[in-house]
DNA sequence: TATATTGATGGACATATGTCCACCATATGG
DNA sequence: CCATATGGTGGACATATGTCCATCAATATA
């Protein structure tokens, strides 16, 4: 496809349309390694309750029905997996004392080392790449990161 | 965790940790809309075969076994998915003139319209979030994103 | 109080996925 | 030529995952 580089609209949308091929690769990459990960998280748990820790390690505390709405699961799975997690010790419930019907699931601090222990290996893999980076540009690179990160531009909602 | 910013070494490990924090946001926001993507590619067929035309389209063609290995799947799973993907005509596999055990496995251009047009959906969850972004800055961090996706930093082997 | 709604849990079952193994074709080394 | 190694395919089976449904407790509404 060839982009008249001259004409503003043409041109945005030709990075919006980078900018996808790049998160694509990236994704695409992050998978294998979150594979491996999760098998490094605990031996005993099924791989999907990995992500499910991890989303709550990325974005904090949350009910269970906003958890499964965010990991695309299927309620009766996160109920499930959650009580894995509970029984093994890396995640909390407690009741949401805005509405008792809900629960407000949590990491706890064993689940949260956990985490950080299986992505270490991941970290690895980028740390490689970043070594040659300056730091003005790497910085410049995690500040972008965390403005595409939180969607309204507000802090994340820890 | 407190960090003395005049200490070069720290500063530099708060950055990446601060990089693998952003990282792990990014992918565990994506993991769900992967889901849905996959769904969206072809109903016939399953998801994991999504991960693999995916990657094909990120990173180009390969053999079957490096395939495996770089979506961190068995080579009989590859197999099997390889063989749907083809059977709906979104891969070809062509024997490998150096090896002729071997087979180079790629995308058609019928697999490439589908994943562009699954991706898209994707796109737009994170163009929301881009929309009032400035081109300079979405410039940068494509730029940015560019440079950590390519390990060498060659480019890719399409 | 009676009724309907909502959040969560867990059983039951279908489907998808991971893994092991046997097999074939080619390649490599003696 | 023979033995062995390697890339790929596909069968068989165990496990993980997705989905539907019944159930319970707390809310909300009348």
């Amino acid at each position: 496809m060839v982009v008249d580089a001259t004409d503003p609209e043409d041109a945005r949308g030709e990075l919006e349309r980078r900018l996808g091929e790049q998160l694509n690769a990236l994704i695409s990459a992050a998978h294998a390694l979150s594979v491996r990960a999760a098998a490094h998280f605990d031996a005993g748990l099924q791989p999907a309750a990995f992500h499910l820790a991890r989303w709550l390690y990325a974005f904090g505390p949350t009910n269970a029905s906003t958890l499964a709405t965010a990991v695309a699961m299927d309620r009766s799975a996160v109920s499930r997996l959650v009580g894995q997690l509970r029984r093994l010790g890396f995640v909390r419930s407690d009741p949401d004392p805005q509405d008792r019907r809900g629960v407000i699931i949590a990491l706890t601090p064993a689940g949260q080392q956990r985490i950080v222990a299986a992505i270490a290996e991941r970290g690895l893999a980028f740390q490689e790449r970043i070594a040659h980076w300056s730091d003005a540009d790497l910085a410049q690179l995690v500040a972008l990161l965390s403005r595409l990160n939180t969607p309204g531009g507000a802090d994340p909602p820890r």
